[in-house]
DNA sequence: ACGATATGAATGAACG
DNA sequence: CGTTCATTCATATCGT
């Protein structure tokens, strides 16, 4: 069923539950810090990170399905258990793109995937994934994804980010694979524009 | 919409840029605490419990809306009536995220995640399916497969149905099957590119 | 079973 | 911003 392995009763902000961020884990308790307040771990943080993610998608996969159910039965939502889209976010990138990550500990960050003009896309020279040739779009990382995934989720609809924002972000993504500031923005965009459309009707 | 207002960024567990969990917070700022990690302050643990708590609360009700539709639908022609036996075909996939994100600062070219297995099998395949087998798409009966075509060949390339009229087409083709618009627009879609497809070659 | 092909769907980028 | 295009992914189907 719909996952909720942390509880989400509590409203109070001053009673935090343990079990509630990390149910199995003594060792990792959250505790009081005599300046900050709570403290809790990076795991348990990111515990929570990844069920907000969680429920975001599965809101949206929800509502799609909702949607389809009202008009007649569907098919656009696989009926697989996966979150994410239902596509399954493995990126085959183009060995530039490899090699680029493969020179490790160097992120040079804001460098940007050379993208060629689509007119000339799809003839002789073009996209062959196999070969090492030359990939014309930008694909996310696992890691970039999760990322702005994350931000999506925060901001959301309401909080498109500037221009100064996307270089920030970029910056932080290029720290896990090659991305360029128009690539974060499309991405905002994109993501923005999909999901309102899922609202719409 | 759905409320979010927590950051929730970087996905590192190592790297938490304290912007992205307070944006314009200076001051209550997540610090690092030399034995738990990250620091946070109730205020901002509240805040990440109440996106949940909201999501949470929205799952609940599309859930419920959801059922309410498919205990009440009984489907279209071929008898690919059933969804998802009334199960929310959603687990929670967090565990792929968790060990990826327990790797750390393992660049994530080439992984894949491994899809997991469904946990519903979609049962419901009238026309094209062994019994069994889980359908993971839609796939036009053959009256819809006609209909479709005979649009496609009326409008052609130049006229591509717009919102309104694929409404007015999906309520037509439901007549003769499970569908949703956004089958009927995706198949519009991938006709239409790979008729140009064509025309290019 | 495998490999090739057809095709539904996802998505980055471009357009109006 | 909403739509559309181009490309790619994933799966269903079929031939061997």
């Amino acid at each position: 069923m719909i996952p909720m392995e942390t509880g989400t009763t509590s409203s109070s902000s001053s009673d935090v539950n343990p079990q509630l961020i990390d149910p199995d884990s003594s060792l990792e308790r959250p505790a009081y810090h005599p300046h900050y307040g709570v403290v809790i771990t990076p795991y348990q943080l990111q515990l929570l990170r990844d069920q907000i993610a969680s429920y975001a998608t599965i809101c949206l996969k929800l509502i799609d399905m909702h949607k389809a159910l009202v008009n007649g039965y569907h098919g656009s939502t696989n009926g697989n258990t996966e979150v994410n889209h239902g596509r399954v976010p493995y990126n085959n990138m183009s060995d530039d793109q490899m090699s680029e990550l493969e020179r490790e500990g160097e992120h040079d960050q804001g460098r940007v995937i050379s993208r060629k003009k689509n007119l000339v896309s799809g003839s002789g020279n073009g996209n062959l994934t196999k070969a090492g040739t030359t990939r014309h779009r930008w694909t996310p990382t696992q890691t970039q994804l999760k990322i702005l995934e994350d931000l999506f989720g925060v901001h959301g609809m309401n909080n498109t980010p500037n221009k100064r924002r996307v270089s920030e972000i970029t910056a932080d993504l290029a720290k896990h694979g090659p991305i360029s500031e128009s690539n974060v923005s499309n991405w905002f965009q994109n993501r923005k524009a999909r999901y309102r459309r899922l609202l719409r009707s």
